[in-house]
DNA sequence: TCTGAGTTTCTACAATGTAGAACCTTGGAG
DNA sequence: CTCCAAGGTTCTACATTGTAGAAACTCAGA
């Protein structure tokens, strides 16, 4: 992904959630995740705002419960990252380190 | 947002450019660090947005040359990020920090 | 069939990120 | 001293991402 392809903080957290739920995340359990493991409150549409833009750039993809790439309001959607996910939240990760590193506990930051 | 004030992606690379910088931080010299260290190419009206929103926020403090607050149009105007943005910045962290914690690195994000 | 808990979708808006041109300030050349 | 160029800041406009909750839908069980 040329330059340009940053992830923002809260798209991160939903693609951190999809790896730790593997096959079984969809969005009121990636909803869950992210609450119980940040302790914040976390509005049900910015988790599936969120979900669909990722969609669209090719981030993840979506899947009814039989496998089926269609989803016409059934009860789950679930979701999963694919390779071009991953290798944007690295960037973006390696982003955040390299303006962290080496930076003194001492002085709040770590 | 629930308890606390989180930060979007850029700002935290704003914040950790202010903290590398110390004394000397201003805006272009901000947005030549984070180029530097991210290999990202930044928007100097990025760098600017940012810092004003910041320092709405309480995060920052802005002085000119001299350590007047004020600042119309000087050439330069010096940053200083201040305690409730480390602790936003540290919280920020630690959301991603938590969700990331103990993921493998076999699968691709580490 | 009816109902309710759980889930998704929708609409509307606020906040954050992007882009580059216009403008200001200072130091140095002439 | 005047003028200019380089470095720096501000401005305007717009794109993308984040927030919020109500409405609609699915499915299992009474």
């Amino acid at each position: 992904m040329g330059k340009g392809e940053y992830l923002g903080a809260f798209e991160q957290l939903v693609l951190f959630g999809l790896i730790r739920l593997g096959e079984n995340a969809y969005g009121m359990k990636i909803r869950r995740e992210i609450e119980a493991r940040t302790a914040r409150d976390v509005a049900i549409g910015a988790v599936y705002a969120t979900l669909d833009r990722l969609e669209v750039k090719g981030f993840i993809s979506s899947r009814d419960a039989n496998g089926a790439e269609c989803r016409n309001g059934k009860a789950r959607r679930f979701f999963r990252i694919e390779a071009p996910g991953i290798a944007a939240l690295n960037e973006s990760r390696d982003a955040l380190r390299a303006m962290a590193r080496g930076l003194d506990p001492a002085r709040g930051v770590a």
